[in-house]
DNA sequence: AATAAGTCGTGATATATTTCACAATATTAT
DNA sequence: ATAATATTGTGAAATATATCACGACTTATT
């Protein structure tokens, strides 16, 4: 495809985010201005992230809502359905079964494992629970996974989900997977960001909102 | 203090719990290639982080373990204690209560804050929840707050903790929140993340991890 | 119709980060 | 001892990202 910057594509997301709110509120025209205002992104930025797609706005106006959207709505593939799968049925992976990002979006998470004999057929905010032992049975078709289990049991879990197709992971464990070069891993490590923000706190006092 | 590039403090907290491990492994010694494949960073990056502190390893024989550790210890002050408190007792909330950062490390969640009568005054992993009209009572001294209340609440209760003299917020609400500039926000959206991640799958297939 | 105000798209520039590649030095093997 | 091997620390180059600043165009106002 085209070149978006990776720093671009991922404030995709969030521009489709708040250009759903302002039309929700029926407003019909947006600037990069108000917009910057609303995601705490520079307006250069923002219309130079916008310009990758080309010309979507106009000049001494703005941007339409309604266009935009609907612009991004392909662009994200926002009316392809993407099913995803949980492993992990823990206080974390339990949290984000009840949350379910499907709320206004196109991923969904379709069903969850666990090792542990008591969660395996429960039903968690729509989400059915299986044996991890089903894995490979239940899995097929699905290319995402979300993962919430020990950081001990994630080497052995991806590799079975890597020899069951999978492309993509969104790992919560403080383990750095390994994955071979085609599949993708971005690391979620909440520990890690705590910390980070508490040692900019003390080594970079009055620095400006990142 | 020093010049450090703030992608290079982010990797900090990776880089300390991993020399951790391999402490506890009775390891004496790593190089920056080893340390590369365990956290999945360059090595050359790994060796301009270092040097940032200065000569911290010996040529042809890399790092010492117990040396680095002690050093990174001191950098990233582990030996002081920060108190956190958390807003919004929900499933999210609850499982970061659960989990307490304190396992391996220097933050702890000190105090939670909930609106809803029936969690006010229980007590999850050894943290009390007071409710959030005891906000400026109970919370002074406390410079670090963690935001796991509905996005609608966020502005409020984060004027709140502006009032009250807090210096950093891990926001993991969808809302993008309005502070002075004196104070750090880091924004973790999940929803963003795997969004970003489905992006990524279908628009560069095969690139690297990152 | 003319003027003022607002806003985009983008070339140019600035800043930040990563990576290459190699001299210098340390360790290990013979 | 000597040679072979390993590994750091860093200048230089490459890449990536963010920001400035302005011409061109749109809309609103008089
Ligand atoms: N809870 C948090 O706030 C938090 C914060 C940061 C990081 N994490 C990380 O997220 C991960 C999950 O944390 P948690 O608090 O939910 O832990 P948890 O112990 O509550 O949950 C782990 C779940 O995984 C299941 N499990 C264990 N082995 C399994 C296997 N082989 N296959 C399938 N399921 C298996 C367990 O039965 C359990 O339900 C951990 O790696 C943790 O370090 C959690
Ligand atoms: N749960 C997830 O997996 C998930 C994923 C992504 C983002 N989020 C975001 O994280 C936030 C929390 O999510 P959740 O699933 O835990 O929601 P939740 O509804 O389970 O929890 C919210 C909690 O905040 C409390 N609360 C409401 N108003 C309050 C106030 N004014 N002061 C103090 N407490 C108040 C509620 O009583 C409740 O306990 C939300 O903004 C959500 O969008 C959650």
């Amino acid at each position: 495809m085209n070149k978006i910057p990776q720093a671009t594509a991922k404030r995709l997301p969030l521009y489709y985010r708040f250009l759903n709110n302002l039309n929700h509120q029926g407003k019909k025209r947006v600037s990069s201005k108000e917009l910057s205002e609303a995601v705490k992104v520079d307006s250069a930025t923002i219309r130079r992230d916008f310009s990758y797609f080309g010309a979507l706005g106009k000049k001494g106006y703005g941007y339409n809502v309604e266009y935009l959207l609907g612009f991004f709505r392909k662009t994200l593939d926002q009316d392809e359905l993407t099913d995803v799968a949980l492993i992990g049925v823990g206080n974390l992976g339990t949290a984000f079964l009840h949350y379910n990002f499907l709320k206004n979006n196109n991923i969904q998470i379709k069903m969850a494992f666990d090792a542990a004999k008591e969660k395996v057929g429960t039903d968690i905010g729509g989400v059915p629970v299986y044996h991890i032992e089903d894995l490979e049975d239940k899995m097929t078709g699905i290319k995402v996974a979300i993962l919430t289990i020990p950081a001990s049991e994630a080497d052995g879990i991806t590799n079975r989900l890597v020899e069951q197709g999978i492309t993509g992971i969104l790992n919560f464990t403080p383990a750095r997977i390994t994955v071979p070069d085609h599949i993708r891993v971005h690391h979620i490590d909440l520990a890690v960001e705590l910390q980070a923000l508490v040692y900019f706190l003390k080594h970079y006092p009055l620095s400006k909102e990142d």
